[in-house]
RNA sequence: GCCAAGGUGGCAGAGUCCGGCCUAACGCAGCGGCCUGCAGAGCCGCCCAUCGCCGGUUCAAAUCCGGCCCUUGGCUCCA
């Protein structure tokens, strides 16, 4: 059986098949310009689980997913609070915890994390060559790709540039030669409007708002444009021509249009062979976006939820359909979850309880983990089909309770398998975690202590000195120091 | 206006590419029962679906074809 998977280039499904002996896996990143919202972590946790089942098919993968620091939203934000001076310190920020939220989503390493600012002789490069091949033209310092010259232009999208509504910036149309044309370099800094544009507070913009970083060119100082720096990334840590290139759906036209317009342009070749696209995060109807401000921050998530629950919440739906977040469908993850996380114990537990020495047979167990191997590979072949992959888990679970159930012998072998299943696809595939819960512990500690603290106050409160000196030293011998102050108890440990 | 995705039970959401095992998966919620000091977990059983509408093809359609209605996304920064 052989993975397939639909590609948005064809709008087919389409057997996968790697160009060369590694899957070469571009996934489009972030732009660093504030934390990380739900949506967005569902783009990495779908490629998480594709790159996943990739090495578990056998694959080796090359998984680059970049993070563009270099970009207006990001300057209208210098010198907020204590965000940073420059542009580069804010995306550094920003950078530093979007990895913070993606080791707590227990996500595998990407192979490189490149950003823009490390890549602008590479971007020079490349349109320069896109000059020399004339499809590209310089007005003003800025250069604009010639949307005309690429004949190809809209056949990922299906766009036809005369039916538009309206296309490119106002602002730049009189130096385009085509409305559609998009700017691959633009001269100078960030301008003064731009960054009250993307002003996330009201602070004034003052005599000297910041400009962003430039760089020196051949069509003098400027930045590099918006589309570019996925092409050249993407040429520089993987190849001109890459297997799979992973994005949300909004990004379809015009950035992915655009990167494939450039870097074939350039190369000749074919840029992506399989565009996988992640269908977008609804709340109440419509699309969770910063701009929008309808957002959930990852870490606030990951603080209420953990990684499994929402792992098995984006599990539930499968990469290309909208998924619609809400309180509600968050219980359900929990609930499916745990029902899983109940399983794996209750078999590990029958496999390590006291008449561990008995033993019986239970062919229906064991059909039951063959079955769910079979089915979980089905349904991940068949498009990285998620939702039926835990589905085969959940029936496992069943499976597994039923036998244990009520029963004196266990056949250990079958529960064994069972287990192995668990952690084989479930945690090595799907990324959940049933090691015992080291995630969520330290919030149900300090749930625990203060439930503790409480009936110590009560004792305190109905005179009871005795009684609640013993818990503040059971808590001490546990490592929990406890301290009453005048506002009030705190404690640590 | 143009492009794309979608409309399946109370909710959520597979299945639609390759028509029949779909008498529609998995789960949540609800209702019985078992178990249980109580609760929870678990087990067994049940309830809820004219698969957006209309027409067509076929022995057979949620699945294919045509038309229509509605939702979301893209065409401006966006994962």
């Amino acid at each position: 059986m052989t993975l397939s998977v639909t590609n948005t280039l064809t709008g087919d499904r389409e057997e996968f098949e790697p160009a060369g002996e590694e899957v070469l896996l571009y996934v489009c990143g972030l732009t660093v310009s504030d934390d990380a919202h739900l949506g967005h972590a569902r783009v990495w946790t779908h490629a998480d689980v594709m790159h996943r089942w990739l090495s578990h098919l056998g694959y080796e993968v090359r998984h680059v997913e970049n993070f563009t620091d270099v970009n207006e939203k990001v300057v209208a934000r210098v010198g907020e609070d204590d965000l940073g001076g420059s542009e580069l310190d804010v995306a550094e920020g920003f950078i530093a915890s979007v990895i913070e939220d993606m080791r707590g989503l227990n996500l595998k390493r990407a192979t490189v994390y490149p950003r823009v600012s490390e890549h602008v002789p590479e971007i020079i490069d490349l349109v320069e060559t896109l000059i020399d091949r004339g499809y590209a033209y310089e007005a003003n310092g800025s250069v604009y790709f010639d949307v005309t010259a690429f004949e190809d232009y809209g056949k990922l999208s299906n766009q036809h540039l005369d039916e538009m509504e309206s296309q490119g910036n106002p602002d730049e149309r009189s130096e385009k030669r085509h409305p559609a044309d998009f700017a691959l370099w633009k001269a100078g800094g960030v301008s003064p409007s731009d960054v009250a544009e993307h002003r996330k507070d009201d602070r004034p913009l003052g005599d000297h708002p910041p400009t962003g970083e430039t760089w020196d060119s051949p069509w003098g100082e400027g930045r590099p444009g918006w589309h570019i720096e996925c092409s050249a990334m993407s040429t520089t840590h993987l190849d001109d021509t890459i297997d799979i290139h992973v994005g949300g759906h909004d990004l379809v036209f015009p950035h992915h249009e655009n990167e494939i317009a450039q870097s074939e342009a350039a190369t000749g070749e074919q840029f992506a062979r399989y565009w996988l696209h992640t269908g977008l995060l609804e709340t109440a109807g419509e699309k969770m976006s910063s701009s929008l401000g309808n957002y959930f921050y990852v870490a606030d998530a990951l603080a209420e939820f953990g990684p499994n629950v929402i792992r098995t919440f984006y599990c539930s739906t499968n990469y290309g359909s909208e998924q619609t977040f809400s309180e509600a469908a968050m219980a359900e993850a929990e609930e499916r979850w745990e029902r899983l996380e109940r399983a794996h114990e209750t078999a590990v537990d029958a496999c390590d309880g006291v008449d561990a020495r008995t033993k019986a047979e239970d062919e229906t167990l064991r059909t039951a983990v063959a079955e769910t191997r079979t089915e979980f590979a089905a349904a991940m072949n068949d498009d990285f089909g998620v939702r039926e992959a835990t589905a085969a888990l959940l029936e496992l679970a069943t499976a597994v309770n039923r036998h244990v159930d009520g029963r004196e012998a266990y056949d250990y072998v079958g529960l064994r398998r069972a287990v192995e299943a668990f952690e084989e696809l479930g945690g090595g595939v799907l990324g959940l975690d049933f090691g015992g819960g080291t995630e969520g512990d330290a919030r149900l500690a300090d749930d625990l202590i203060e439930l503790v603290l409480d009936v110590r106050a009560a004792e305190r409160e109905a005179g009871n000195y005795e009684r609640a000196d013993e818990l503040r030293d059971d808590l001490e011998a546990l490592g929990v120091t406890v301290e009453d102050g005048a506002d009030g108890t705190t404690y640590r440990y």
